[in-house]
DNA sequence: GTGAAAGCGCTAACAA
DNA sequence: TTGTTAGCGCTTTCAC
C-alpha cells in the first residue's frame, strides 16, 4: 500500500512542493492563495495525503513528542499519571514516549540522550532527586521539562506536585480528633523532595499541637517499597517509643507496616492506626481498611502536561509551579485503645 | 551542544561518509579494510558520535522501534506486561511506542496508522477480539504482529496467551475438593477470546465432573469492570439457581461479586466461595482473602517480545503461538456452609 | 576496499 | 503569491 507524498499531491494540484507544503500547514497556509490553498487540501484529502512525521522531523528538528520518565509503570501511582499526560498531549498532536529507570542514574542519562536524538521537543520527570546532577544541568540549558510528583532542592523548574504539608497536617488533625496523641512517622527516602516535605510537616504538627515528638518516632525508611515500610515498623517498635497512631509516608509504607504488625500479631486499628499516603489505585480494597490521604494522581499528569505546552509555547514566560490540593479519605482509623 | 555527525567523522578520519558509515553499522563492517575501519570507530568514539535514528529511518524504513497497543495502562493488568516487552526490547536496541484504546476501534486504528507512519517495525495487540477486522487485515498483509492474552477466532497469528483451560480446571478441582457441587460462573464478554475459553472450560469441567450445569448458573457480564461483575452477581443472585461457589472471569469480576455479597450481607467464603482470575498485582491485600489463578504477566510480555523479535527476524518461518503455563493461588476458599 | 552520487520526504531561505 | 534551491543525516547502489 503506497502512501502519497507532498510531491505527488503537489504534481496532481499542479503547484511546486513547496506551495503544497505551505497550503497544508496551518501556520504557513496564510501565505497562499486562498483558492490554490484550497484546491491543494482537497487534492491530499482525496489522495489521503499525511504528511511524514519522520521527514519532518528531520528538517526542523522538532517531532511532536515528548519523553516522559519515570521510575517504574508497575509502581500503581503511575498510571493514572501517564494517562493524564497523554490524555492533555494527544488533542494537540503530542505522543509520549516512556521510559523506566528503576531509580538507576546511567538509565536515566542514556533515555535522556536517545530521547534527544529522537528530538523529543519537552521531558517530564517524575524521577527528580533533591539533588539531581542531571537535571540540573538541563534546567540550565533551558531544555524545557516539568517535574512531576517530585521536586529539586534548588528549585524554579516548573513541577507539578502535591500539596503533601497540608495533607499532612490533615492526617494528624484526623488522628488527634480520634484521641491519638503519641503518633509515629515512616518517613521516605530523605533524598526525595516527598520524603522530606512529609517528614518535615510531620515533626511541624506535632510541635504545634504540643504532642510527643522526640527523635524516636520518626524512622527513615530507605525505599518507597512495602519491604522497607515492614523493616522501618519493626525499628519504631522495637524502638520503645510509645505510640498508637502511625502516618505512613506512603501507601506502600503503610501496607509494610501491615504486613510487620500482622507478624507481630499486633491488632490494627486496635492496637495501632495506620494512616498511608497517596490513595493509590486498589487500597480501597485492603484490609484492615486504610484511611490515606488522596493524591489527584490523573490530574498531576495532567497538569504537568498543560505546563509543558505552556513552557513550549513560550519559553520566555517565568515557570509557574503548580500545588494540587489532597484530601483524607477515613476508611478504617479508630481512637486508641486507652482511649 | 553539538552533536557529531556521521561527515565529521568521516572528515577527521580522513575517509568518505560512505566508508563511515560502513565501519560503523555492524553488518556492512566487513566490507571495510579492518585498519581503517579500526581508525573510523576510534575517531567516532572520542567524537561521541552517535548515528541519528531519524536520519537513519528516513533513508532505511525501518525504525528499531515497534508499537504496542493496550486497553488501559491503569487495568493493572498492563504494567507488568509491558515491563516485560520493554525489558526484552531493549537490550536488543528497540523501543515501544505505548498506545490506549479505551476500547476504542478508532482510537486503535488511528494509532496503527500513526505508528506505521514513524516506521514502526512490528506490533504487538493486547486487544484483539474474536473477529477483528483490522488485524485480520495486517495479517493478511503479513505485518509482523503478536497477539497477547487475546486472540482472534481465527488465528494464525502469533500470539503468546496463557493457557486458562488448564487454569479453570484447577478452579473448580480445588474448589470440588472443598466440597462444592453447585458452581456458578460470572463469564466475561463473549466477544474475546479469553471471555469465551474460559466460559467453555467452565462448561465442560461441569460436565466432566457431573456437576449441576443448567444454563443459569453462567452469567455473561458485558465487561471485565468490577461494576459489570457487580452486576452479574446480582443476576445470579436473583436468577434462583443454588449454589456455594463462583468462578469469576477475572479478578475485576471478583471483586465487583465481593461488593454485591457484601451489599446484601452474604458472608464469603461462609455462605458463597469466590474464585478470581488473574492475581492482578495486589490481590494478595484484598478482603476476604481471594484464591485466583496466576497468570505470569511480566512473562507473557517478554515471551511475546521474543515472539515479535524472531518475526522480525525471519518473516517466512511459520507463526508460532504461546500457551503460558497458570498456577492456583490458594487464599481464602473454603467449604460449602452445608458441608 | 573505497568513493561518487543520489535520494528518503520534507521545509525554509531566497528569488522572482 | 509562487517557484527555485538547498539540505536535514544517513545509507546504498554503482563505478572504480
Amino acid at each position: 500500500m503506497h502512501r502519497a507524498t507532498l510531491r505527488e499531491v503537489a504534481d496532481k494540484a499542479g503547484v511546486h512542493p513547496a506551495t503544497a507544503s505551505r497550503a497544508l500547514n496551518s501556520a504557513t497556509e496564510g501565505m497562499v492563495n486562498a483558492t490554490t490553498a484550497a484546491r491543494i487540501q482537497k487534492v491530499a484529502k482525496e489522495m489521503g495525503y499525511t504528511p511524514n512525521p519522520i521527514a519532518r522531523s528531520l528538517k526542523t528538528s522538532r517531532s511532536s513528542s515528548i519523553g516522559l520518565i519515570i521510575p517504574d509503570l508497575t509502581n500503581p501511582l503511575f498510571p493514572p499519571i501517564v494517562r493524564g499526560i497523554e490524555d492533555v498531549l494527544r488533542p494537540v498532536g503530542y505522543n509520549a514516549w516512556i521510559v523506566n529507570t528503576d531509580n538507576q542514574q546511567d538509565v536515566e542519562a542514556s533515555a535522556v540522550e536517545s530521547f534527544r536524538q529522537r528530538n523529543v521537543e519537552g521531558f517530564v520527570f517524575a524521577t527528580a532527586h533533591l539533588h539531581h546532577a542531571l537535571l540540573e544541568e538541563m534546567a540550565a540549558a533551558s531544555t524545557p521539562m516539568v517535574l512531576i510528583n517530585r521536586r529539586l532542592a534548588s528549585a524554579d523548574i516548573p513541577s507539578v506536585t502535591s500539596d503533601d504539608s497540608t495533607g499532612v497536617t490533615l492526617a494528624i488533625q484526623h488522628l488527634v480528633e480520634l484521641g491519638h496523641r503519641n503518633i509515629a512517622h515512616l518517613a521516605g527516602p530523605q533524598d526525595l523532595s516527598t520524603g522530606v516535605t512529609r517528614r518535615r510537616a510531620f515533626r511541624e504538627n506535632l510541635e504545634e499541637r504540643g504532642l510527643p515528638d522526640e527523635a524516636g518516632r520518626i524512622v527513615v525508611c530507605d525505599a518507597w517499597s512495602e519491604e522497607a515500610g515492614a523493616r522501618g515498623m519493626l525499628q519504631l517498635l522495637d524502638s520503645g517509643v510509645p505510640f498508637t497512631a502511625v502516618l505512613a509516608g506512603n501507601d506502600l509504607l503503610a501496607l509494610g507496616a501491615y504486613d510487620t504488625l500482622a507478624a507481630r500479631g499486633i491488632s490494627c486499628p486496635g492496637e495501632i492506626s495506620v494512616i498511608g499516603f497517596n490513595d493509590m489505585p486498589y487500597m480501597d480494597k485492603v484490609y484492615p481498611p486504610m484511611t490515606t490521604v488522596r493524591i489527584p494522581h490523573y490530574e498531576l499528569g495532567a497538569e504537568a502536561a498543560r505546563l509543558l505546552l505552556e513552557v513550549l509555547d513560550g519559553p520566555e514566560r517565568h515557570p509557574r509551579s503548580l500545588l494540587l490540593p489532597l484530601t483524607l479519605v477515613v476508611r478504617g482509623s479508630t481512637g486508641p485503645a486507652a482511649a
